[in-house]
DNA sequence: AGCACGCCGACT
DNA sequence: GTCGGCGTGCTC
């Protein structure tokens, strides 16, 4: 199998790589000396990947560094083969990667396997080889570069963003938070702001959400590559859906440099640009920037370490600011782009329920209807003007199932606190309720408020609402957009388009209305994050609606005299998000603080947070502060979890300056763990997008 | 994780 | 007297 060992001869020059064995376990997350083929050693270079003979097997690794000599006492295997000669590892992304796995604990070879996508031979083959640099340094391709072209009059409602692109202009690693105008085309703007920053050698980076995104953003990017000089080829789409061949033939035009604009969802964060001319992440409060495959990182933090190693410039922009984006605003890292005042007159008119308004709490009361008088004059008036109206109704099943008849308090679960649902039917055929977290049955259950024993159910559905409004409305044409199903054109001219919350079909003119249905239902979700996201699907609304003085004007469900309503009217953007910050800062929760997540069964679970604690008091100087158990997220099932043993999660509170250490501890322990088979691994989070 | 080597029970 | 349990230890 093996070649003969008398056909090789070690290199003359270097004769020993360090490499690092692709195993995904944490306690083989270190180099090993590999004895490099004469043959070799013009490709054995850092970065390259290559095959090696580990434990018996030929494993995948990564070339770290060629040195003179081992400390391995015994003889050095040789290097089975070089997978292809391609350097895969850019010296930044090893920076990064090394990074991203000490503080999010995970194995490098797991964050690798984030960042770069598996070879394809025929995707090498088909891609152009990197352009030889005509001058070596970047910087003297941005000097020979008198006309570059300057940010774009679009940009002019934003004071700030001048001096942002003129320090970015000169080489400067600048960073912002954008929180786009009412009525912005905010992935217009974007794709300016990439072009822009893609000089010279320079590539830009746009993270988004979803697919969805990705579209939109691609679209405006193709309509201003002309602005720039540049053709639809230099740009480059990276989402998950693409098979292995299209993935990594688009990785690897990256890599190579012929990719001037990549825009991509979470996994282009990593994409491979030698020279980030900027990082944007749009959206970051959208849960799908959260990485599902350990170790879990966030796209926005990602960014926020590979603009500070690779000197890169940064923006942070959503419809939304996030309390993680706010903590960086108030630190002065990510100081805000904000709209010039006069962007307000684009506003459409934004109005809540008050119960002190006599009308609306006889329609509130009446409980027939969920569509208030002024919710339906609204509608109608923009129908009549010709213009559509956005009708956004919670997803199903998104939402805490039952709520008390009488006062709307959410049925939860007396053992766990977890939303209840109706079961199957009990032997003597009454409908039992069932915990969605814990599965107990509760037969008895009455409303800890109000004592009542009558239940309705928590949401309607959109296709129910799009029942109602069609009595409402007779005559009216209904479409629905949610998730799955999107709408082929773009809504134009009157009609009703009842959507859920992030698959709003944008139109080309504005909504002329748009109504906020069951925002008690998103509210009341038991979540810390409830009112933020709420906060974020309606401000993704009201955007998307005509200013007053075009007739737009925005109904919101939610009581005008709570804090997100009056936000919401006051278009309050940034505030809610610093008021929201000030509210984790008071109950010790991230962004304010980290917290770990361990999950697993309870003996595990307690062993890491037990040896946390106690390596905390000897070594870190402070005891971390340890919570629960507590239930862990239904959304967030254990992969190998033991059938008799119940999962449960610990979470270990530590100072912001103290991530580091404490993931070091974590690690040693998982490391220690692993090694002498002691117990079932635990999954760790770093603050976890559900707490539980 | 695999796969060794390595000392104590029931069985051809 | 063996075959085999899975407890530490290693993987360049």
């Amino acid at each position: 199998m093996a070649k003969p060992s008398s056909t090789r001869a070690p290199a003359s020059d270097k004769p020993v790589a360090r490499v690092l064995p692709l195993l995904g376990l944490p306690q083989l997350d270190r180099l090993f000396d590999y004895r490099v083929d004469e043959k070799d050693t013009e490709s054995v270079q850092p970065g390259v990947r290559v095959r090696v003979r580990f434990a018996g097997r030929l494993v995948d690794a990564f070339v770290y560094e060629r040195t003179d000599s081992s400390d391995h006492p015994r003889e050095l295997h040789y290097i089975d083969r070089i997978v292809s000669d391609e350097v895969v590892v850019t010296p930044e992304m090893f920076a990064l990667v090394d990074r991203v796995a000490a503080r999010w604990v995970g194995a490098r070879s797991d964050v690798f396997r984030l960042a770069i996508p598996p070879r394809h031979a025929t995707a090498e083959r088909s891609v152009a080889p990197a352009e030889t640099a005509t001058s070596d340094g970047e910087e003297a391709q941005d000097e020979g570069q008198p006309d570059r072209p300057s940010l774009p009059e679009s940009w002019s409602g934003y004071p700030r963003a001048a001096s942002f692109a003129s320090a970015m202009a000169s080489g400067k690693p600048v960073r912002g938070a954008w929180t786009p105008a009412p009525g912005e085309d905010w992935a217009a703007r974007l794709a300016e702001l990439a072009f822009f920053a893609a000089t010279g050698d320079r590539q830009s980076i746009i993270v988004v959400p979803d697919q969805r995104d990705v579209d939109v953003v691609s679209s405006r990017l193709k309509d201003a590559a002309g602005d720039f000089g540049r053709a639809p080829g230099d740009i480059v789409e990276l989402t998950a859906s693409l098979g292995p061949q299209a993935r990594y033939t688009r990785w690897l035009k990256v890599l190579r440099g012929h990719a001037k604009v990549v825009v991509g969802t979470r996994s282009a964060v990593w994409a491979p640009a030698r020279h980030p001319g900027i990082i944007i992440v749009w959206d970051d409060g959208d849960d799908s920037l959260s990485e599902p495959r350990a170790p879990y990182p966030h796209a926005r933090e990602v960014a926020t370490l590979r603009s500070s190693l690779a000197h890169a410039p940064l923006v942070l922009a959503g419809p939304i600011r996030t309390p993680e984006v706010a903590a960086l605003v108030e630190a002065g890292w990510a100081p805000e782009i904000t709209a010039a005042p006069e962007s307000r007159r684009r506003l459409p008119r934004i109005v809540a329920v008050t119960n002190a308004d006599p009308v609306q709490a006889r329609d509130i009361a009446g409980g027939h209807t969920r569509l208030p008088t002024v919710a339906m004059t609204m509608a109608r008036q923009a129908l009549d003007r010709g213009q559509p109206v956005l009708v956004q109704v919670p997803r199903r099943g998104y939402i805490p199932r039952l709520l008390c008849q009488k006062c709307r308090t959410p049925a939860r679960c007396r053992r766990c606190h977890g939303p209840l649902a109706i079961g199957e039917a009990n032997t003597d055929g009454a409908g039992a309720l069932v915990c969605g977290w814990c599965g107990v049955h509760d037969v008895a259950y009455s409303c800890p408020e109000c004592g009542s024993r009558r239940l309705r159910a928590g949401v309607v559905g959109a296709s129910r609402t799009a029942e109602e409004l069609g009595r409402m409305f007779p005559g009216t044409r209904i479409v629905r957009a949610s998730g799955s199903e999107t709408l082929s054109d773009a809504p134009e001219g009157p009609m009703l388009v009842v959507s859920t919350p992030g698959a709003e079909p944008t139109p080309e003119h504005g909504y002329g209305a748009a109504l906020l249905l069951d925002a008690w239902t998103l509210l009341s979700r038991p979540d810390l994050r409830a009112t933020q996201q709420a906060f974020r699907r309606w401000v993704g609304a009201a955007r998307l609606v005509v200013s007053h003085s075009d007739g737009g004007e925005v109904f919101c469900s939610a009581e005008a005299s709570t804090d997100i309503a009056q936000a919401l009217i006051r278009w309050d953007v940034d505030g809610f998000a610093h008021r929201e910050l000030a509210e984790r800062r008071e109950v010790g929760f991230p962004p304010a603080a980290h917290l770990f997540a361990i999950d697993g069964a309870s003996s595990d679970v307690m062993a890491v947070s037990d040896y946390v604690e106690d390596h905390g008091a000897e070594r870190l100087g402070f005891v971390p502060e340890i919570l629960g158990p507590v239930d862990v997220p239904s959304a967030e099932p254990l992969p190998g979890a033991a059938p008799d043993e119940v999962p449960e999660r610990v979470l270990v509170r530590i100072p912001r300056n103290q991530v580091d250490q404490v993931s070091h501890a974590l690690l040693a322990a998982v490391i220690s763990r692993a090694t002498r088979r002691d117990g079932s691994p635990v999954r760790i989070r770093l603050d976890p997008l559900h707490i539980g």
